[in-house]
DNA sequence: CTAACTGCAAAAGCTTTGCTTTTCA
DNA sequence: TGAAAAGCAAAGCTTTTGCAGTTAG
């Protein structure tokens, strides 16, 4: 555990926002300025190997890391991309309850909801109803 | 509708196996030797605007597209990425039934299976069970 | 002392964009 | 003829990798 892989830890655990490798970068940045992304990278896979951290699959751009490693399911806002948490009981068993039309072997799943943050809510005045392509307003400081 | 959309969208509607836009670009251009990358990429756009096509946002490293454009959810392979069709009724209405910890206007959910397709399971007797990181086995022809 | 790790730079993938030329209604 | 679209090349972004020097147990 060197030091930059503890501060990488300490930067997943404060941020609480399920940041990016590049948010992440950023924090640990403040007090290691040489730090390189590179070693960003390798830490925050070997952090999520141990269980330390857990590496989520959402479907923006960019990977995300959380601090929580228990099992839980997120909403990513379509306004500015921010990852939320959901109370929601995991699906469990779902994956029995269905019909394969494919032949797979099915293992588990991953649930992602879509919302809009409440900062990109004010934003916006009743971002519904639009028939645009509306979600690349990617910064909710505007 | 030039002769490329065109193209574009029949490679869609002819290939069955969710195609990245690199296969449908390798697709068309068996019959159209000069079309280009971009030209994919921003027809692929337009046609998923018009509804012709969906864009699937999976998790894999590529984006998806799919001929047929009702909502279905799909598994995908963590062996090869292949992505296939599941037969399983949308859930409509969980999001009324998750409490909300962020403050965040939900307004939908994206679900995806994930498994083993059958022929990377012919390939790796019980991947079931192993502790290693073995997602990385990205050819299925080996 | 050896193995693991860092920092730097470069590369790798996928997707988008700028620009000029071509096409089509 | 004028707007939309094609083709090419280059850039953008995120993530990974090679390598030489450094650190830690």
């Amino acid at each position: 555990m060197t030091r930059q892989r503890s501060q990488i830890l300490e930067e997943v655990r404060s941020n609480r926002n399920h940041p990016t490798a590049d948010q992440i970068y950023e924090g640990v940045r403040r007090k290691m300025p040489n730090i390189s992304m590179a070693t960003v990278y390798r830490n925050l896979e070997i952090l999520a190997e141990q269980g330390l951290i857990q590496k989520l699959e959402t479907q923006g751009k960019s990977r995300r890391y959380d601090y929580n490693t228990f099992r839980h399911y997120h909403v990513r806002c379509i306004g500015c991309d921010e990852v939320g948490d959901v109370l929601f009981h995991p699906l469990d068993g779902i994956e029995s309850k269905l019909e394969d039309a494919s032949g797979y072997e099915i293992l588990g799943h991953s649930l992602e909801f879509i919302g809009v943050c409440p900062r990109c809510r004010d934003k916006k005045p009743t971002a519904t109803g639009s028939k645009g392509k509306n979600q690349s307003t990617n910064d909710p400081t505007n």
